[in-house]
DNA sequence: TATGAATGAGGGTTCATTCAT
DNA sequence: TATGAATGAACCCTCATTCAT
């Protein structure tokens, strides 16, 4: 459908902008401009630049999170998380404008309660996962929230590093997430 | 002296807002009525904008570092390692905004090599240390920066989980650092 | 096109109020009051406010070239001369703000050599025909630099005191200009 | 006296920056600067800074007339026109600043009537001396105000032309003017 | 659906002028 | 007289959004 593929190169032209120069620094016509397409355009696809944003965040997020969806259906083990936090990470290596404006995404006022309940059942499943972990002495017995917390910390500078330094090393990195939360 | 106090009201000024509304969305002149000053006075004590926002990074900055400055003299031990870090993590906890506005600031454009310059003999210290702690069998034979990357990402995520949960635990938290880095 | 008449109308605005006001006490926010569009509008026909103004007085510099330009065809006489002189003092009393413009712009700090660069060919093409002229013993043998200086001075004042005295005089004035400068 | 030497310091200081920067990018700031007085200090000898700018003028205008306003005291002739004006001709070629201040004075905004007026019993005595000259069928029958324009404008223009071409030729430009205007 | 010229509120910044010292 | 920190109106310009086509 054309339709569709005008809203993803809007998508595609906002992510290497964004990443480029700062969301606030990227206009909606220069978005438009390396779309190629009006500046119109996009008020026929997004209620307003937010919505582009924030939109362009949940698709990306969601992206994000399909390897670890997975592992909602298994219980947590050493090999299970290894096997899906490499693979998050490899994600995180390979897309790395998309890493990076979720990076820049965070911290910023667009960053609402309201996207982020979109989230929340994800969350409250790798809750779940974790509370698991601890009954089974696989994990510390700490708040899961924390370990949550935890392990998207571990995970966002471990991306950044291997991005950064280009290493081939991914075990010893889980390892140090890993010998940090198990019992 | 009047002037002083003029630019430090200019810089809570800022400081407050930032972290409110995001730095993009706070107008000088907003800055400069919630100071309580004229709009033109805030070009007394900054060249611009970009200059008001580097130069309260670097101040937040500097005096987030003073108690790792102190660690610098000592010698990496769990115990040096974990006073410090609880310290810092203090600092953290009860200065909320000036924590997130850090946080915002470092993944935005304004976060220049040009900036984090001025701090990388801190960092080469802090790496020096790290490695005379691998030599000694302390920590993981891991890369220095992945250490270093490790600990900043770990402080983060803990004060930030700290401030939301408002807990009193510190050291079960440290024990996820150490954990996860130790020999 | 309704676009070309909005550029038109915004530097007939701008010539206007410059004339009035000087071009540093016009603001654009006047200029687009005065040509009824909206301030940005005139971003969108020029880069910036040194821009209007330099394309302003390009146009009507060029404009006040149109009569010597056919000069440049013919030899110098006494009867070319005073026929182009006389079409282009006529140009400027019945031109009076444009005429007005140029005499403000050219000592200003707008008028760059990058400007009066565009018009280097036209001023060659002058100063040959004065050399013509002296070569054949119609004009003194001064620099032709200085008689091509003599004739925009000449030039300028007659039109300004036409203007002044509304006077209907014309071959007299012609024939100070011819006197100083002939053999 | 003090503190007639800071109001010429600042008098000096605003001539050399109008000429260098133009008038309206000078700013009051700079000129106290560049005398090496408070900024307050210039509204203590000036109303505000157009009543700088006019005093400026006047003063110079003034200094420029004083050759001619001993031809008053004369009859016209060849010579004594000539003597007169060479003498302001070296007097323009040797104060280039003054000169070239002069020349963005006249044609703006700030150029009004009200200071005109102070010179006009100047221009009534030349132009009387003007009318002796037809009379005396040593000068054109022209409109006398015509003549002193074409006076004015000449000097002008030559003054330019000396200054940038560094020629040491004068009398030759004279001619240019005696001839346009001689009987 | 798609366009892009047009809008005008709001942004950062400057600077003539004032006034407490 | 002299200072210079402080003021705030006014400047130039940007850009999210609209709407006639």
């Amino acid at each position: 459908m054309v339709e569709e593929d005008k809203k993803k190169r809007i998508l595609e032209a906002a992510l290497k902008l964004f990443v480029e120069k700062g969301i606030d620094n990227t206009s909606t016509a220069l978005i438009s401009k390396e779309a190629d397409v009006a500046t119109g355009t996009i008020y026929l696809y997004f209620e307003n630049k937010v919505d582009l944003i924030s939109k362009l965040y949940i698709s990306i997020k969601e992206e994000s999170m399909v390897n670890f969806l997975d592992l909602i259906e298994y219980s947590v083990s050493y090999d299970s998380l290894e096997r899906f936090w490499i693979e998050t990470v490899e994600w995180g290596v390979n897309n790395p404008d998309k890493f990076r404006f979720m990076m820049q995404f965070n911290p910023s006022p667009y960053h609402t309660e309201d996207i982020e309940s979109k989230f929340s059942d994800f969350g409250k499943n790798v809750v779940k996962l974790i509370e698991d972990g601890i009954k089974n002495k696989l994990l510390k017995d700490l708040p899961p929230e924390y370990i949550l917390d935890f392990l998207s910390a571990h995970f966002t500078f471990t991306v950044e590093f291997i991005i950064r330094t280009k290493t081939k090393e991914r075990k010893i990195f889980f390892e140090t997430l890993f010998d940090g939360i198990k019992y």
